[in-house]
DNA sequence: TTGAAAGCGCTAACAC
DNA sequence: GTGTTAGCGCTTTCAA
């Protein structure tokens, strides 16, 4: 009878997918107010374990299911953190974001927060902002911010905390934006020193896209690493590619060609080092002993080429659950104890580096 | 003043996140009726050319942003997709579940639509079902069917529309049901043909877990070339795994003892076939010199293998976009001319199988 | 072509 | 502890 209730009362609309229990049918069932079957449902201390109870254990019977539209339009919160991962080809089907998205997932998931996704320049240019739904999250998690971003005012007007994967450049944003970053400067280093240790002194290096902060920190890892050595950075040991594999095949060709006499070989990240390894043998260089090649990132497929890459770990999967962390919050309005997160690498010596 | 206003209507609340416009201060503005500037926005076709244009500049100018929850609640649409992968370790990190939600990603969003996204055995068992967010999306896509799949009769009673990933095995759900599908058993069938053609009499097989109606398809297709060719099929020549790099591994180890007279190795996906083109490695057998291998789905990351991973590519990513525009357009209640897709692979020969 | 008014399902002052 | 009441911002009858 309640069920044919419900069915009239929404009969009125065309387009119903589905006849559901709300707060009021639980509420007359129960015999008590909407407001008392609210409170009960949410934990408010002030009722009674009794009515509590009957009223969960009704809930459960009657398959209630809380219509999150109508609870997001009176609390103003939406429980959705939205994402804005890089647009094609650094989104999604690249491992490294893969890996960050399931950290945020992992934690937001437990903390009952469901994600958003959006990929793309979203925020950048002038009129165009966020997909509609998106925009509606209760927070953002932004990646790869770059010089001055032009994302960071608007997300100021906005009035919506967010954080960002990787820490902004310039000393400004960077001192108020809250960020979580891997140290790029200390395990580029770290992983071209090792190169060094193993006796290599002409070592090329195919470096990623101009215009990221993270390119730039990496960069001075990399001088850092030379420096300490007494190398010289020769030009022609230094190519530029996209952190695609693609990219980091060519750039590999094109190095093989214009510095031949190169013994190893650093990308800036996995997956540039991954196109090296199949340009190498494509080359028909032996890895590790004609040319050694290390990466930057830790991705997990690294492991999985043969030879298996060496390479500098960001704890990528950590970044995901801390930025998740932290966004969540400051939503809901707890402290900080830090704004600014800078996790260190790991040394991953593998088979691209040392034959085993 | 307006904005005070609008700020004073929200200071009654504790949480407030940001002030906004709302349709209410449009129609203000404009001197119209609030379903006057509803109607102007949403197109409705009985409101005047000089009205629309005027609501439209204003509420461009004022940056107006629906509130998606406002009109979902009155509307009873979320315009949002949710999305049931498989649970570890089948999940996201699986890199064809992630092309597989690239496509469904990419065309969705084109289309005004965002993504819910849960994991796990979501809907199957008796009591728990989907997280609440995720439930209310306004249509689902599911993967994995499984035979006699228990979530069919449990989506049918929820009455939103859903799309599988996958042909449910039974004739009863295969015909009712709307699902996309890779051509499992031609698919197998042509590249187990290829190993044969190459000379290959010994195969082994790493098939894959058992419950799953790909797994069954893919064994048809394996018999079926088998028998096509006169090859008895050894029981020491079969492997079960589930589908992982792991799996692959070890049961590439358990081939080459029990069955060392392979010659060629089919597993069931790339992932395992990855896993078999370490393990071989690691047991020092040359590939394809000592054992070719050959796989099935097309992941993007066979390519970057050394050698490289000869497959069966499934359209992965198209059959994400189909999945999501065959939703979508139950949502909106359009026709669909055909409610069952097969899409045939194509036989990538890569280095895992003919030498260069 | 437009407006008034009722409601979508839920929360949160404010009373009692 | 619990009920009453007034919205949250939008859509959609119904009437004009």
């Amino acid at each position: 009878m309640e069920v044919l209730k419900a069915r009239s009362r929404l009969q009125k609309y065309k387009k119903v997918t589905s006849i559901s229990v709300t707060m009021a049918d639980l509420a007359r069932w129960a015999g008590v107010s909407k407001s008392t079957v609210s409170r009960a449902l949410n934990g408010d201390p002030r009722i009674s374990e009794e009515t509590r109870r009957r009223v969960t254990e009704l809930a459960r019977r009657l398959r209630y299911r809380p219509n999150l539209m109508a609870s997001g339009l009176a609390t103003r919160r939406t429980n959705a953190l939205g994402l804005v991962i890089p647009s094609p080809p650094r989104t999604f089907s690249n491992p490294f974001y893969l890996e960050f998205v399931s950290g945020v997932g992992d934690y937001a998931l437990g903390q009952g927060y469901t994600m958003f996704f959006t990929t793309g320049e979203a925020l950048t240019s002038g009129e165009e902002d966020l997909p509609p739904l998106v925009a509606q999250a209760d927070g953002f998690i932004l990646t790869e911010p770059r010089l001055a971003d032009p994302r960071i005012p608007r997300l100021r007007e906005w009035e919506k905390p967010y954080v960002f994967l990787g820490s902004p450049g310039d000393a400004a944003s960077e001192e108020e934006t809250i960020w979580v970053d891997g140290d790029n400067a200390g395990g580029v280093e770290m992983v071209v020193q090792h190169l060094i240790e193993l006796g290599h002194r002409r070592i090329g290096c195919i470096k990623g896209a101009p215009g990221y902060v993270a390119t730039e920190n990496r960069w001075t890892g990399f001088l850092s690493a030379a420096e300490k050595a007494g190398l010289a950075v020769d030009p022609r040991a230094i190519a530029v590619a996209d952190y695609t594999e693609e990219g980091g095949r060519e750039a590999t060709c094109e190095l093989l060609e214009k510095y031949p006499e190169m013994t190893a070989l650093f990308a800036f990240n996995d997956l540039m080092a991954i196109g090296a390894l199949n340009a190498l043998a494509i080359n028909e260089k032996k890895v590790p002993e004609d040319v050694a090649v290390a990466g930057f990132d830790g991705i997990h497929f690294g492991r999985l080429m043969s030879p298996s890459l060496t390479t500098a770990e960001q704890p990528i999967y950590e970044m995901g659950r801390l930025a998740a962390e932290l966004l969540i919050k400051q939503i809901k309005g707890e402290p900080l104890e830090n704004k600014h997160f800078t996790l260190s690498c790991r040394l991953a010596v593998r088979g691209s580096s040392v034959a085993r």
